[in-house]
Parts: structure tokens; C-alpha cells; sequence
DNA sequence: CGAACAATTGAACCGATTCAAGATGCGTGG
DNA sequence: CCACGCATCTTGAATCGGTTCAATTGTTCG
């Protein structure tokens, strides 16, 4: 049993962010069939359509293949908070695992295409195959992380950078530019998510296109000096290397 | 294999909890005592002496038996972030998971005992035990869950009294009165915590004490409105019952 | 093309921080 | 046991960052 970590050689940590298929690597021929055999086939989601009501029983884990999913909760006073954003390649609906339903809902920006996994058969399927079980405990200890910058004490300047450079890292880490990426969604949910207000969020792009760090076409964010943005994040090292790995954490 | 999760009825959802004792319920003799073989014996820690360290290789996962542990980062400028902390009963080093190291340091707040028990050897056991598998993946789940406060976009007062309602339910998960609890953590922690000043925390406690929601006796915290509470915290609902164990989300 | 919505920009306002000072509590040593 | 010193907590007044409100421009889509 001990060592059914060290034999499987071809798992190593940073191979828990999932490819940009659905699933993980370090599986056998195999394992991979069996895993396959459970992935439902992908969905197409309009802009703003529901992928799953916060309530709903949990059943799915879901991956984006492409566009962006954000996760909202509604609070007792109707309103909304989204809690977070799913770029292609990664995996939501876990937080739903506890109390057995979904405590957000996901909506799908702009259109997005998504396949979903039956949980119970995934978590069966992990039970028989330790590095599959690994990379779920992975992924979730992934999302164990809080952005740092929502614990407050940080400026809105700050937030908004360190979302920016959030994104730059993931797109990176599935194998897109980490310097020309998507921003889809609308600054009104931006603002939401990082607990601001959308004309904020505006004031402080336009001063970073002004200052020369970004620049922002149609959809499209350039970045033109990533130092500039981590030593405007309030951390000076030239992170852009291993750090890339942390920064939701830091 | 499907069966393996329908079988085991002593396990459900609230189960997940972990009693006061480190682990969990749904296992049988024989693996209770597998289980109890791998947990280390218990560890006492003096007031701000640490657990483990930001940086160290992940090995361990720890319960705390009695008094509080606090999880921190430093940031590149050097300032703490104090993440969460956790009371006795709960599970914490489970973020170290993902990158194999630990992200965060943790810190006994007061004079602390937690028990140790070795990863690998507990995803190895996990792996052969469904039900602890799941209460595993069922923990971190949990911890996916961020603060919904955190995402901003909450007064200082909310956030505090939001504050206060989740130490009130996890104590009283764990079997400790919902409405007299202990207040180990200094306000400077947090203020840190909730992302304010330290004066702001005295201010609002100070008007909380007036308004008679609540009072404090040293380290003494008495509900003595609990409704009020629900209500300050922007969650009108009478939500004492079952919204228990959504309190970290919403 | 025009309507509806998203984004931008300016000016007044407000909540929380900061800075400064005083109060309380607590362990140590005389 | 009290006196001292240090740390934590409390309270007040000035300041500032970000919000709010309002008006304008830009963009998407039927």
C-alpha cells in the first residue's frame, strides 16, 4: 500500500492541474479506458445560462473544455456574490461534495462548452486507482487556497492586479499566453467577485493602460510589463518563475 | 464498486464532522484500529509556537484536541495573513496537499494539543476504505468553502458578526455551547483575520456589548441574542437550524 | 438604425483606517 | 502583596480610499 505512491512515477504534483482534456495524466491505458467510460459527453452553454442551481443535489463534477463558468451564491437578501471564475481546463462543482448539493450555483459567461463526470463513479473509480484519488485530493487542495487578496488589507488596485495576474498564471498553466488572454467576463462581475464597485474596477484599468502595464483590446488583455504588475501586487520578487505556482495562495 | 457508497449507511454527510476525538465515524472495528494505528500521539504547544512552517515538505495532517491553531502566510513584503483557524475537533494541513509542501505556517494560539496523523498513510489507508475516503474528500470540501464575508462587499459589522455566528456553530458542532464560548485569539488576529484595523474590531464589540447582543467576560464570549446576531449578519432568515452548516458559505 | 445594456468619467459623500492618547490587564520581581 | 513594566485593549479626532450618484460615451444586437 505505501507504496502505491512512490511506484507511479508518472505522477508528479504540478500534473494535478489536468491537461486541457477533461482528465489527469499519470494513468495507465487502462485506467485511462475506465475513466473515459464515465465522462459524459460535452454540453454547450449559452451566455448566462445555468449549469447547476445552488440546491440541486450533487451528482457532477464538471471541467470547462472552453469559455469561462463563474460559481455564485445568493444571500438571504437576494443578492448575488460570485465566489469565482473556471477558465478552460479546470474543474468545478467539487465544493458540492460536502453537504451532498450544490451551495452555488454555476453560470456559464459568455459560451462556454463543458463536460461532467458522475462523482460517485469518479470517486469509486479513485478508490481503485491512488494516483487518480491523488489528483482529486490535489484539485481540491488547490481550491483549499482562498486568494490571499480577499482577506482584506490589500487596496482595490492590488485585488484587481493580483486577479489580472491570476489569470495570466492559469491561462499559462493550460497552455495558453500568459501575456494575451480573454477577460470575458463583464466588469460588473469582476467588481462582485472582488467586492468592489464596476466604476473602480474601470478607474484602475484605465490608470494601468495609462501607465503602460496593460493594454486592453475589445475583450483582450495585453500585458505589456508583467514586473510592473507583480511589484504593483505588492510583491516585488520577480515571482514570474516558480511562484506561478502559488499565486492563488500569495 | 458502486456499491461501496451505498453500502456503508453508517455514513453520512453530517458525519463528516469528525467528532472530538481525531477521526471519524462509519468504520468498523477493524479499521477504526487501522485508523488509530497511524494517528501519532498528542503534541502540546505553547502559545505562539509553531506547528509547522511555511515551506517545510508535507507529511502530516493534524487535529486539534483543545485550544486554537492559527494558519498565516507572510507575504513578500513581509506582512502575516492570517487564514482561518481551528478549533478543537478540526482537521488542518490539508492545504498542504497540492504543491506536496506547506503553503502556510500554522501557529498555536493560547496553549494548544493536536495529534498528528501521516498522509501518505492516510490516503493510502483512504484508498481502501470508502467511507474514509469520502470524509476526507468531505473535509477539504468543506474548507473549499470560503468565508462568503470574505468576497468583500460586507461592512465591517457584518463581517465580525458573521465572524462570531462561525465560531458559534463549529463549537457547537463539536458539542460546546453555541452561546458561551471562548475568544482565545487576540484582536489584533482578528482584525488581521477579517482584514480590518484592530480598533475597529474593539469599536464594533463595544457596540455589540452595548446593544446587548452580546457581552464579554475576559476571555468570555456570551450570545445573548442570537437572532440579533442572525440579523446584524445580513441573513435575516431565522436560520439558527439547518443554515448551521452553511455558515462558512453564506 | 435605434434601443438596451456595458463601460467610462466626474463630484460629493461616507465608512473604516490611521494616528495619538489613555485604560486595563497581567506576569515579574522587589 | 503591591509596584512596575509591557502588552493588549479601548476611545477620540483627522484623514483617505472607495462608493455612490449622476451624466456621458461606447457597444452589441434585434
Amino acid at each position: 500500500m505505501e507504496t502505491s505512491f512512490t511506484k507511479n512515477k508518472k505522477l508528479s504534483c504540478s500534473d494535478c492541474s489536468l491537461g486541457n482534456l477533461c482528465l489527469p495524466f499519470g494513468l495507465n491505458s487502462d485506467e485511462m479506458e475506465q475513466l473515459e467510460d464515465i465522462i459524459d459527453s460535452a454540453q454547450s452553454f449559452s451566455n448566462k445560462s445555468t449549469i447547476y442551481r445552488s440546491g440541486e443535489p450533487f451528482k457532477k463534477v464538471y471541467a470547462v473544455k472552453s469559455g469561462v463558468v463563474e460559481t455564485v451564491v445568493t444571500d438571504a437578501n437576494g443578492e448575488d456574490h460570485i465566489l469565482g471564475f473556471y477558465l478552460p481546463g479546470e474543474i468545478f462543482g467539487l465544493d458540492g461534495v460536502h453537504p451532498n448539493q450544490y451551495l452555488s450555483s454555476s453560470i456559464s459567461v459568455a459560451s462556454s462548452v463543458v463536460c461532467s463526470i458522475d462523482f460517485k463513479r469518479l470517486s469509486n473509480l479513485a478508490a481503485t486507482v491512488p494516483s487518480l484519488q491523488q489528483q482529486l485530493l490535489c484539485i481540491m487542495s488547490k481550491e483549499m487556497k482562498p486568494s490571499i487578496t480577499a482577506h482584506g488589507e490589500f487596496t482595490a488596485e492590488q485585488k484587481l492586479v493580483h486577479f489580472l495576474l491570476q489569470l495570466s498564471t492559469r491561462y499559462r498553466q493550460r497552455g495558453y499566453s500568459a501575456t494575451r488572454f480573454q477577460l470575458l467576463m463583464p466588469r460588473k462581475d469582476i467588481a462582485n467577485h472582488l467586492g468592489m464597485a464596476p466604476e473602480t474596477i474601470s478607474r484602475l484599468l484605465r490608470r494601468l493602460i495609462n501607465d503602460q502595464v496593460i493594454d486592453i483590446q475589445s475583450t483582450e488583455v495585453i500585458v505589456k510589463d508583467i514586473d510592473k504588475l507583480w511589484q504593483l501586487a505588492g510583491f516585488q520578487s520577480s515571482a514570474s518563475d516558480h511562484s506561478a505556482d502559488t499565486v492563488n495562495f500569495i
